[in-house]
Order: C-alpha cells, then sequence, then structure tokens
DNA sequence: CTGCTATATGGTATATTGTAACATTATGAA
DNA sequence: TTCATAATGTTACAATATACCATATAGCAG
C-alpha cells in the first residue's frame, strides 16, 4: 500500500503492478491493530478476518464476494454478519465504500499521527474502469476548491467522496485490457 | 430551476426555498423536447410523464418511490419500465443519478447551445443531508485541479461525479431541520 | 471467581434496488 | 401497406442490504 506520512502533502500515486503488496497489508494491519487499541476499538477475529480479505487487492469487493471468499476459507457468514463487520471497518476509516459499484476496498493511507484516520478526510478515488485497481488520493488539495464552489453556495460541507472513473496507466500500456496486475 | 447561460463562467446557486419552480420545470421540459428533437431521440409520453415526476423538485426520488408516486397518478408500471425510461434520461443528459443514494434527480443546467447536455460534463452535486434539495454546480472549474492529481498517477479521466453532502443555507437556518422547503 | 452489563455475533426472514428473457405494441421508413 | 426497429408490457429473478430476536463473549463491579 504506498504509504504516505501523515504531514507531507506529496500525492499517493497509483498502486503499481510490480510494487510488493505484502508491504501493503502488513502496514495495513500493524496500523489497524495500533489505531483500534489507542481508540478503544475492538478489533475482533471476524472483523480482522474481513480486514484482511479485504486488503488482500487493490480492488473493491463486493459485500456477497467478500460473503464467499470467507466461505471458501471455511467461514460461512450471514450477510448481516459481514455487513456489520464492514460498518465497524467503515467507521473507523479503515475500509472504504464505494458507492458507484457497492463495494469495498481497505484504505491506502496509514497515518503516522495514530489519532488521524480516514473517517472525516476529504477522500479522492481513482478506480479503473479496465482492471478494478483503486488509488487513493490526499483529497485536501482539492477541498480549497470545492471550498470556492459550496461557500459561493452557503453550503456547509459535512462529507466529500470524489470517485474518479478512467483507466489506470497499466490498463492504457496493455492493449490486452482486463488482465489482472495486481 | 436556476438557469445558467451556457458560455458564462458563473456558478449555478443552490436552489432558494423562495424561487419560482414552476419555472424550473417549464424550462427543462421544453428543453427536453427540443434537445431530444435535435438529437433525434425519441421523447416518448411515458419518458416524458417520468421526468415530469422527478422534476417536481430538487430532491432526488427513488425508482420505487417514483414507481409509487406514477401509480398513485394512474400509471403502474413494472419497476423494469421505470428503469428503462431512467437509463434514457440518464444517458441523455436529463437527470442525474445520486450514486450515494441510488436516486434520481433533474439535471438543474439548460444549455442554450442545444447540442450540449450534462453527458460527459465533469458534474457536481450539492446534497442536502437535511432537507434532501440538491444543488448541481458546472464542474468544470475543479477539473483542472483533478486534472493535476489525475496526471501525476498517470490516470486517464474518463467521467467525474462528485457528491457533497453537507447541509444548505435553509436547513442551518432553521433550528428546525427536516423541514420541506421545496 | 461470580454475576452483571454492554458489545459482538448467529440465525432467520425480509426489505430494497436492479435485471433477464421473451411477448406485444408503437413508430418510422421503404 | 409492409417491414424493421425501437419501446413497452409481463413475469420471474438477481443483487444488495436490513430488521428482529436469540446467543455468545468481553470487560467490569463486587
Ligand atoms: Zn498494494
Ligand atoms: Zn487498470
Ligand atoms: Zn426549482
Ligand atoms: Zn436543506
Amino acid at each position: 500500500m504506498p504509504h504516505n506520512h501523515a504531514h507531507d502533502h506529496s500525492l499517493s500515486l497509483f498502486p503499481t503492478d510490480d510494487h510488493d503488496h505484502s508491504d501493503c497489508t502488513s502496514n495495513l494491519m500493524s496500523y489497524a491493530e495500533q489505531f483500534c487499541e489507542k481508540k478503544g476499538l475492538r478489533l475482533t477475529k471476524l472483523r480482522r478476518d474481513i480486514l484482511k480479505e479485504i486488503a488482500a487487492s487493490h480492488k473493491a469487493i463486493g459485500a456477497y464476494q467478500l460473503l464467499d471468499s470467507l466461505a471458501a476459507n471455511g467461514k460461512k457468514l450471514a450477510p448481516i454478519s459481514v455487513y456489520r463487520s464492514l460498518d465497524f471497518l467503515q467507521e473507523a476509516g479503515l475500509i472504504h465504500r464505494l458507492e458507484s459499484t457497492n463495494s469495498y476496498f481497505a484504505c491506502q493511507r496509514n497515518f503516522e499521527d495514530d489519532e488521524r484516520a480516514c473517517t472525516n478526510e476529504p477522500l479522492l478515488f481513482l478506480i479503473c474502469d479496465d482492471c478494478g485497481t483503486i488509488g487513493e488520493v490526499d483529497g485536501t488539495a482539492i477541498e480549497s476548491l470545492i471550498g470556492d464552489v459550496t461557500s459561493k453556495a452557503q453550503f456547509a460541507v459535512e462529507r466529500s467522496q470524489l470517485e474518479i472513473r478512467g483507466m489506470c496507466l497499466s490498463c492504457q500500456q496493455s492493449e490486452t485490457p482486463g488482465a489482472s496486475h495486481e
């Protein structure tokens, strides 16, 4: 998972084909442990298992697809159980929900300052329509411009999640698109 | 419906409580007629009825809610019929779908140049969480900043629809929120 | 440790949103 | 008119998400 420090303003890059994804997952899982510990949140076995399953790629996964994956690993669950864990993980800012596709993916931003999380941050997602890979970008940069618009309209922003759809570099280059490059 | 001319770059304002909404609907309906005529699209009775129903407010309406409204007016339809009309209207750029709530609302931008429509425009919606009213803003202003981000990531943008949630001025002012002010 | 309380999970049924497949009807052009 | 295409009707079903109540577990008071 592309690691970006809490207080630099460099942009996260789109996950590349050749990055070491085991870093992404281990970083996220250890961050999740620390974060929940500090916040007094209970990262139970079920929640941990589900988070790990989601973090297995930078693609978004549907709730029922997740159910199937967990069932294949021996964990037969009812939909409600998965949705409850998804709710928990989402409120903790450890995963995000793609509203354009009703699916869930792991947060790609590890904050060094463990007080912070991706809960009320302005979110900006780049979603490859071809391979499904998602790049998560610090949205604070666009906050000011959106602020211009919303202040003109005297609109009090509560939450902004911007989902940009298009094609990632890898899929642009391979003219045999659809190939999984995670 | 707040009228903004095609080639000025002023921002549409959030619909106010006291605006004359009959203007919004009549503007939209006549624009829809002209636009479909020019494009060779067939604005059938069903599609017209559904568009009119959606345009009755600046709030988003769910497909099944729409079904119920039409049934109350004597038109009993199957879901698929509504969804097909919704697809048509959406592809024509006459309505938009809120991805965060699976609901539909009428486009608030009438283009004087009838060749244009809200199909591939960058879209920016301000959605009041309290009363549901939606303000539609020209998103081209933020395109450049998003362009900065996406070009850094070498990501080819296909479509951007930005849904900003918060509270409109009217709901901020009335401390008895939830009141319908459309 | 024991019992109490709050939180998490299980189990069953159901609500909500959206489509597939095929028949019928309406439209527009030859 | 006749034919081809597009639109709508009809029925069944898929995909996503939640309500409700029972059970289990974790953390704490005594
Ligand atoms: Zn990775
Ligand atoms: Zn891709
Ligand atoms: Zn209006
Ligand atoms: Zn409002």
